[in-house]
DNA sequence: CTACATTCGTGAAGGATTTCACAAGAGCGA
DNA sequence: TCGCTCTTGTGAAATCCTTCACGAATGTAG
């Protein structure tokens, strides 16, 4: 019995934003037998301790009242929770200065983000190796995502050939995508998407600063 | 008389992000005399007609009964409202290849964020050239920035420079920042932060595939 | 000019998330 | 063992955001 393993209530996603915030603050902090409290690990995300205990309160009930949070044991759970316990196989679409960075993201392999296949539209740039892994052409895409099991496609191309992408990945079976592309990919909900949205950012940037100006 | 102008009021955040996201959607659509309905803007990207109407009318209100928005007119009042109306002189700190990811974006300049220096630690970087503008070195940040007029600053590099970075930036006046660095800033509110992070967006896919599979 | 078909703008209702407040568990020292 | 301090877990309240529903404008056809 115990507790109970709560993992069919809708989650918001501004939890799992803070759940993947609080889970790189712990790697700062002591790991053998050390604690910590929801106060502490608020102060480093700019949040609050009940905030805290709330978004852990979905999942169960690891503290210790008096004493906070077990350093190693949170680190676990929250790495189950998030599903960064395991590798990820990922392909990645689009070779160009994006995915030349995402590809050579140090934090990306060492989370369990593992590349194992890259494609690009550009002849000129099929063939080559980035690493040890080849850039393979579009028309490979359906039979090299089923042979290798790939579970996640990055698409980092311009917006025109995204939805074509994310469909024929759909297709094939891909579970997740983290889109680059400025659309909305509309495909079944049975596939997670996650967007990044660079322009999007930097208008809510501006936004943000015209507004705190216009206030006065 | 005519509409106020409601610009101190609370904009959830939420909102801003669909007004982004419905200035690109406008671009799709003929301009001369056009005018375009809530119910097709929400077509676009997965929202409702009401949404649509609810986040417009936020900032005054300029539709037409029975017609709907013109479709030059709504570009341009969006336009205005997220300060995308002007360009914006921008700094980017970090010449690695998300810098240069960012320095070569397209959309970047087009929507008038205009790179006027470029920064790295590095030493064997500092004096190169990207396009006309020349890689400098930590110790020329602050003069730069104010000579220059830089307004927003990219932080494009690792965790551990960005909060210091960040608190130079602000000395400075600088009015924005977009941070890519892994960390929540720690800097006065009264300046403007978008953080971008990447990790935290795969965690969050992944969190979303697993949490599917949990269900069933 | 009138009836009709649209579509906006907006209070009010409904849902979702955050904050509050406090009972209850855990360690510790005397 | 008892009392004290600390901190969790959690209903209830408060706040924030979305959806609903409908009155009021606007254009059109007859």
């Amino acid at each position: 019995m115990g507790y109970r393993c709560i993992f069919n209530k809708k989650i918001p996603d501004s939890t799992v934003r803070r759940l993947s915030h609080y889970l790189r603050s712990l790697e700062g902090f002591e790991g053998e037998g050390g604690t910590v409290s929801s106060e502490e690990l608020a102060a480093q995300g700019q949040t609050t301790a009940a905030q805290v205990r709330k978004d852990l309160s979905h999942f169960g009930s690891f503290g210790k009242r008096g004493l906070g949070y077990r350093v190693d044991e949170l680190r676990e759970r929250l790495g189950t929770i998030l599903g960064v316990d395991r590798t990820w196989r990922v392909a990645l679409v689009g070779a160009g200065r994006i995915g030349l960075a995402l590809f050579e993201y140090p934090a990306f392999r060492s989370r369990g983000y593992e590349c194992v296949a890259i494609f690009d539209s550009d002849p000129a740039k099929v063939g080559s190796l980035w690493g040890d892994l080849p850039i393979r052409g579009p028309e490979e895409f359906e039979s090299t995502l089923s042979e290798l099991d790939v579970e996640l496609v990055i698409l980092a191309i311009p917006a025109a050939g995204a939805q074509d992408m994310a469909a024929r990945a759909v297709e094939v079976g891909v579970k997740g995508i983290l889109n680059f592309a400025p659309i909305r990919l509309n495909i079944t909900p049975a596939v997670s998407v996650e967007d990044v949205n660079l322009v999007m950012e930097l208008e809510a940037l501006s936004f943000s600063i015209t507004q705190k100006e216009r206030e006065g």
